[in-house]
DNA sequence: CCGATTGTTCAAATCATTTTGAACAAAATT
DNA sequence: AATTTTGTTCAAAATGATTTGAACAATCGG
């Protein structure tokens, strides 16, 4: 005889799945993997907070994926650690999702998508520096017409940032 | 003995190379492969129009990838046909980059973007379904608090494409 | 101190995606 | 009509990313 809320049952019933397949599609667009979108969906819907093994066991996924996941959850800020409100014994750490949106954006932005922003930024630098090298005043004309544009994309692209983050902050 | 602008040489030139390489970093970060950045950055820093077979041999990658690659960035509207403005001799086509970000963005949004937030709608429409068939009440709430969150998300997204363009659009 | 528990790391295996290239189709040229 | 040119398609190969699992470290309890 199993209590009413099966801890113990490993399998995912229907519900779980189909949010788990859910925040699995949802990180793909991100371009993350789908463990990440298991971890998360699976945190996102579960009443209490979950340690690692209890992800291993109910995702059937390995020790290391599941390490891996909480990794990069963690870092963008999406999972946090749920410490104990016990008396302190419980040294297992236990995880639950952070849940509104403008800190998750917050945290895909940062880690995601500003390391990227920065580095083009810097090889449009070195690009625009060629260019005014080219002989050819047609040609260098036509190119840094081109490099300024792509520069021009990136500024725009930082701008539309913060702008995001204002707007999905409610 | 060539003629100055040596559209023969097979091999790109080091500025090429360096835009062709921010182009198949920037379309990584979009989830988009490889060939897709190489073929619209070698466009983009090109004085005129290139056929297939230019962008086979100045790249070294396949008929196939480039078929499939401009295929793409067609549906995206990211490359247009530069319909020859000779007398109608030339069978073959030749394509150029569209270089306003506005347009390259839309595309970006309705091919991508967009597919994914109305199927995630569906299932989320789903979910909210099997939720109210929850029996215990507590679970029952709990479980429409999320759904329901996820639902905003979703809504949030939608709304913030939009403005995006907009933003971009100048 | 020893064994059990919890979690991390990383090389190897697995899996998914992209690229290739051969076969084919369509249209133009001889 | 046969050949060449241009391009598409798709199964198989190559590539690249993720996941696994064994080895390891750290901490706790007995």
């Amino acid at each position: 005889m199993q209590p009413a809320s099966d801890r113990s049952s490993h399998e995912l019933d229907p519900l779980e799945r189909q949010v788990v397949a859910v925040f699995v599609d949802g990180v793909r667009v991100l371009g993350l993997p789908r463990s990440i979108g298991e971890i998360y969906g699976l945190l996102f819907i579960s009443r209490s907070p979950l340690s690692l093994d209890d992800l291993v066991k109910r995702l059937d996924i390995s020790k290391g994926s599941a390490s891996q996941g909480l990794r990069l959850l963690k870092s963008l800020g999406a999972v946090i650690e749920a410490n104990g409100s016990n008396g302190g014994t419980e040294r297992r750490t236990y995880y639950e999702p952070a849940v509104e949106l403008k800190r998750l954006v917050g945290g895909f932005i940062r880690e995601q998508i500003r390391p990227h922003l920065e580095s083009g930024q810097t090889k449009i630098n070195q690009l625009a520096a060629r260019v005014r090298e080219v002989e050819d005043p047609e040609s260098r004309k036509f190119l840094s017409e081109r490099v300024d544009r792509l520069g021009h994309w990136m500024r725009s692209g930082g701008k539309i940032l913060p702008i995001l983050q204002k707007i999905l902050g409610q």
